[in-house]
DNA sequence: TAAAAATGGAAAGTTTACTTGACATTTTTA
DNA sequence: TAAAAATGTCAAGTAAACTTTCCATTTTTA
């Protein structure tokens, strides 16, 4: 699964630190999906959706496998 | 979250096991999903939104805490 | 209405999403 | 260009999403 989270966040000119605390998780949780160590709970996902008022499915793209 | 799993499996005319088949996991997934014991990794969401020709928003409803 | 099929759900184990802490590297600013 | 800020990433621990196995209960069918 890719995502545009780093894109996102660049666009709203914030750090990572900033995007973490608004989600209440660590930065190192945010570094971790923008690098693709790992796919995002869809609670977690939900609120990244919410926060940069978008679907879920605009943020993150599906690929098989 | 609450979600319309049982609902959209049961317009179908299926049961959870041959959900769980289309989905490639277990049937007490299935169940553990339409009983609210837990929420679906966000691969698991994909699958089932693609497998209902829906978005994760029109399935899964997200609420706060 | 008895047998068969479907569902509910617990227990124990594995994997993955998360945490905190620490330190190295890169980027920005004074 | 040196210091400060931001990011990358590892390690070790916890939590939650899965698995398989098993058995009880409910629903469907013959």
């Amino acid at each position: 699964m890719k995502n545009r989270l780093e894109e996102l966040r660049k666009e709203k000119g914030i750090r990572q630190e900033e995007l973490a605390e608004a989600l209440e998780v660590s930065r190192q949780t945010i570094g971790s999906l923008e690098n693709g160590r790992y796919n995002p709970s869809i609670m977690l996902a939900f609120k990244i959706a919410r926060y940069f008022n978008l679907k879920i499915e605009d943020i993150f793209i599906y690929e098989e496998e």
